[in-house]
DNA sequence: ATGAAAGCGCTAACAC
DNA sequence: GTGTTAGCGCTTTCAT
């Protein structure tokens, strides 16, 4: 049996279809009075109607359809807090999210702007599985907006994590607790990561706004990988122990975990010889650590649903300079005060 | 300036709409002068002429589209791999694929199956995050596909790993390499994974055709986080050392990663006096502990493509029984011969 | 070899 | 209060 059309319902209810239309949609619903209105609704379900939003869309111009234009979804555990966010509050809103995969392929993305534009999209979201600075692809629409990257030249909606505010908490966290001499172990400059920078602006301010000098030493750098952060740390508890830190932020979960593993090597025990704070907040990683880790958290699906927001004209975005979002600190087990020493 | 339609190119090249469209779907080509071709796609050009997707759909009574209702994206950081899997398979056949998360909710998994298939989706795929029995919503269409998990009733296209088998390559391994005392560090029965009961059949069956009597003290069960594998590992490794296993066989990488925590507290060194099997091959993870871990890899990406080939008619699937995909084993280096002991 | 015209299923301006 | 009607932009049959 055919789909029910609205012609059905109409004919069934001994009405035109304009007035099914509007009763369904519940348009000038005041001007039909209220006997019609049950006959079509009893109709509709009589026939089983479900609207065509196809032929909805062709006619109003719009499709309550996002698209979400990605450069890998695969390649990292991230990605799907990010999708989660914007898809709820597209849900929360009545529309649909079509998913793209561009794999950084510059073909293939010109390919997906295609498609989605001539899907009729009522709005574009950019994504990056990392935070970037991206070249914005030709032909991306005036008011898409950029989730996790900040166009080169500047003038676009975008969201991206507060990596210095993050580095800033982390290191206050050791701080706090009482450290002088903590470690950043970072990733590699090739890496080009522009967390990494940042998250080192932050280290460095909070050193300051401590009177703190920063040692060079305690600047490490390793490939942002378990095997990175253990062999970074290694070196750093190699030091005499007057250099030695006593903490370590780590640029992220993985080499977090590498730390931990130097740790256990040299038979150090934390917190309480040595405190670590990671970053990412690693789903199935970062809370299953021995002692669980105290880390920041990378706000991804804060930025999806702030992204669709803006997209759906929920919320302003200033396009003169990225949305900074908040990367909470989570605390956990792996922080503690400095071990005592003599000379302190 | 408004979009061109297809009557722009036709008033600009001086042909009928009829005629654009022929040409521009190349269908009928061979009737349709060579020099009014030209012409056309010069028209085109110069108007840039894009298609409006929606007004084709309405027209040809199909969307060029898939709908996805998965109950979770965001919860697992496997959900990736089995997008970019059905994803990728998609754009090779120029469809786009619609997400919608659900969140294991029955209302919103209705709403869901509504909205796409108002959307005239072309076809459906039901993903779960992991691998489960379900209960199939009641409207999704008979050829929708199911993905990561088998229907309760039956008779649906499904696929799921092929976790016996992946049991049964894990537990080879260890045997090859000359163990015999095997454990099997097992997710608790309250979880209720049907992978559990697969992996373990798998287990006792490599078992039963090496010979080796099972040893029910080494099937010990935990929580399947890190967490629970340090502590089941830690009980095993307390027995006398004539019944300690020589290898451990986890139920996930996360419970390894626990098994390798007990065994560095106990002085033991992996692969030396203690070889280790996971499962899962879980991103950032699996390849970063120390040493890296052998484990067996979940299928995910290729358990989307195979969903989506049947969902587009591409591949033909047996309603009967879901669609077991291998899990290969992936070598690194975890395993290595039994300690040498007096008595052997 | 090309054009005219009829819809796909819906909404909305206008008429009564 | 409710119906008529003109499209939204495209494909495709049937004429010519």
């Amino acid at each position: 049996m055919a789909r029910a059309r609205l012609s059905d319902v109409a004919a069934h209810a001994g009405v035109s279809t304009a007035t099914v239309s509007m009763v369904l949609n519940g348009v000038n619903t005041t001007r039909i009075s209220p006997q019609t209105q049950q006959r079509v609704r009893e109709a509709a379900e009589a026939v089983g109607y479900k609207p065509n939003s196809v032929a909805r869309s062709l006619r109003t111009q719009q499709t309550r359809m996002v698209g979400l234009i990605s450069d890998t979804i695969a390649s990292t555990p991230f990605a799907g807090r990010m999708l989660a966010g914007a898809n709820d509050v597209a849900r929360e809103q009545g529309h649909l999210v079509i998913l793209v995969d561009t794999e950084r392929d510059a073909g293939a993305e010109r390919q997906a702007l295609h498609a989605l534009s001539g899907q009729q999209v009522d709005a574009m979201i950019y994504a990056c599985m990392w935070h970037r600075v991206v070249e914005v692809p030709e032909g991306l629409p005036e008011d898409a907006v950029l989730l996790d990257c900040a166009p080169a030249a500047g003038g676009r909606a975008a969201v991206v994590p507060d990596e210095r505010a993050g580095g800033m908490a982390a290191v206050r966290e050791l701080v706090a607790a009482g450290h002088r001499r903590i470690a950043f172990l970072d990733a590699e400059e090739r890496f080009d990561l522009v967390a990494s920078r940042l998250r080192y602006e932050g280290y460095l301010r909070i050193l300051a706004d401590a009177g703190i000098e920063p040692d060079p030493a305690l600047h490490a750098r390793a490939e942002p990988v378990a095997s990175g952060g253990r062999e970074a740390a290694r070196r750093l508890l190699d030091l005499p122990s007057e250099r030695r830190p006593t903490a370590m932020f780590c640029f992220n979960d993985r080499m977090a975990m590498g730390a931990y593993a130097a740790a256990h090597h040299c038979g150090l025990s934390i917190p309480r010889d040595l405190s670590i704070v990671g970053y990412d907040d690693q789903q199935l990683i970062a809370a299953e650590l021995d002692p669980p880790l105290t880390t920041i958290a990378l706000p991804h699906y804060e930025m999806g649903r702030w992204a669709m927001e803006v997209a759906l004209g929920l919320r302003r975005a200033d396009p003169a300079v990225p949305h900074l979002m908040p990367c909470p600190i989570i605390r956990r087990a792996s922080v503690g005060p400095p071990p005592v020493q003599f000379g302190d």
